[in-house]
DNA sequence: CATTAATCGAGACGGTACGTCCTGTCTTGCA
DNA sequence: TGCAAGACAGGACGTACCGTCTCGATTAATG
């Protein structure tokens, strides 16, 4: 714990990394993930392919880096209705997925993420789970506050909701816009409301007369 | 009133459309989608590529063909009480999706679509499609029984229900078991109930006092 | 030796014969012999790949039996003046071999007698020396006319004529010509002329001083 | 005055022409020119296709390279006297065209000079001319002892000498060997002492009484 | 301030797979 | 039976990228 003065580190070239990532965003944009190829980033960039080579693992490593820097932040309202805050919120995520410099890029990712466990992992902790950190609290903050029941296991309702999201972004075959993320938000936060009925025996929605 | 001979139509070897699936299968299974050729499947099934190319627009359609002869149909209960029907179906589908043979070909295609829309629209059309229509059935006549709201967008709620699963079928941060369809189950179909009150002011779900 | 009535021998058509005969010749011309395959002879003629494996060996053996269609006889005069005569000849064989509709098939013919021996032989037997027998003849005549020495071999006279030209027909490295073919007769015969001396001591073309 | 270091011009691996030649050459030997694919020596040179399709356009191009490095250099010996001095040279070549690692390889590529226009010029510029250019030297040589007429188109004669050999080279319808080897040599050289007569009227050869 | 070692661009290399073309054989109705 | 049509197994084509590997030419911290 000595000398550990930091820059031994890396004498690597913050010029060539963003020339990387924004080829590889152009890239994405005009031919669609699919047709990227290391090389033509490199070419694209300016630099060598042993640049990329030695800085990233895979063409998903570079396409994941390089999509960060489009990846807004969806902010999480709070305005005291759950409800309508989530719908806000998932009006937010649809516009975001229907975004052309966004959405197939994350769609690509996703598919990616089917063969490549590093994409996959990389995805996940970088990406999702911090974004979802936000959405979480707010339905904590909705817990204490009685309005959604306290034993919800918050993470899985995030995980249908997005799920709902992402089976259109991925398949689409309904429209992603913001009729689709209300009814997402109420069926989610009513399903939840009715939840904890763990007598469902006289629940409407269980039994044929 | 002979019985109608219409052997013209197609010279197509039986033998070998066979053969080429049954190696795609194995080829999926033994070494991931990803990294079944073309070329290999046509070697194993002792076929020419061309014989491949010429009925098959891309590997993703090859392997969609015998994904199909796997893709077992999960049966749709009709016990009365829907929620425990529900339950029941996904935890079906959720059996199927973790079935080594079956989720990860099923995560691979949604991969592949992202980038072929022949495989997408192939996907939805030929597999997807079909097999909700019974769930849709079940849930329609869940309306017409009452325990549902008649107003409901019945493909929209499927969608919910599916999203959640592909959710961790996809990105796999979770466990995909029996807990989770139920709860998922539970959720949507809590949701629907809950659903018709347009009038949302004094909902516990909304309004914080 | 009885019934022999030869109708029995062979149902070919001669329709089909000529269109694969045709469509070989004008591929050729526009195409070049190398780029012609028997599937675009077959379909330019529009006849069945099998018409044409059934009555062929090879594409050689088509294009050599359509190439007899446009060979010319190229007429060996006799003015009693044989260097005169095979001046007149050998440039009728040059005017054949710059014509572009013969030249370059020969040439090409002759380049797949190089893998074909079947080729080589038909290409032989049929086209050449059935031609050459008529220059042969003329000059047996001025054998007998003592205008040539007797013990002259004249198949290897005629070789060394015929292939000077084919030198300029395969490498093209000089003018394909009159002047050409003038000069070929005059060395030759003339070489002719000079050959019997086999005392070649005194001769100013043996002994430098 | 350093000793002009000109290293930047090519990163290309001798190790991998030599290994492309020696293929090349093993294997026409082996199976014949026909039968070479540039797939083939590759596989047998342990080279990726590209390196070859970096270096070479064609198949031909490969094979005439490697055929530089068989293709001996006939010695044109000068004793004084012309025509045994050709009788010598061509018997040599003789020897050479009837060698199994050469005389195929030759006739094969005039064969692909047919089609292939890079391959013809190579073959003319690379291959024929410089070798032809000491039997030229030869022959001028004679011309200054006056064992040869002055005026003689000295490139015409070696095509007439030369043809001669192809003929049997290409069409073996008759003995590649010494004694044609001899005949050739007395014809042409024969016909070139014979040459200046330009009034012929008189002369032996010409005209019938 | 010069040295020196990591990093850079460039791109050749051994490979794998692509999708196409053609081969020569086979099969299926039509004439 | 011969034919047009064309599917079939197979093999080579020439191209595109992969990930690794030299090459000098920067270039930035250290010695």
């Amino acid at each position: 714990m000595t000398t550990a003065s930091k820059p031994l580190a890396s004498r690597r070239s913050e010029t060539s990394r963003l020339a990387i990532l924004d080829a590889a965003l152009a890239l994405c944009r005009e031919q669609g993930y699919a047709r990227v190829t290391i090389e033509a980033i490199a070419a694209r960039a300016g630099v060598g392919k042993q640049t990329i080579y030695r800085w990233w693992p895979s063409k998903g490593a570079v396409v994941l880096d390089a999509f960060e820097r489009v990846a807004a932040e969806i902010p999480v309202p709070d305005t005291g209705d759950v409800l309508a805050d989530m719908r806000t919120f998932l009006t937010g995520v649809v516009r975001l997925f229907t975004d052309d410099n966004f959405g197939p890029h994350l769609g690509a990712l996703i598919g990616e993420a089917q063969y490549d466990p590093a994409v996959r992992t990389a995805l996940l902790e970088q990406y999702l789970k911090p974004r979802r950190a936000a959405v979480a609290d707010r339905l904590r903050l909705a817990q204490q506050h009685r309005q959604l029941p306290g034993e919800l296991d918050l993470t899985a309702v995030l995980e249908v909701m997005f799920g709902a999201l992402y089976h259109r972004l991925l398949l689409r075959n309904g429209p992603l816009d913001q009729a689709y993320a209300h009814f997402v938000a109420e069926i989610v936060l009513g399903g939840c409301s009715a939840q904890p009925t763990t007598d469902r025996s006289h629940h409407p929605v269980t039994q044929r007369k």
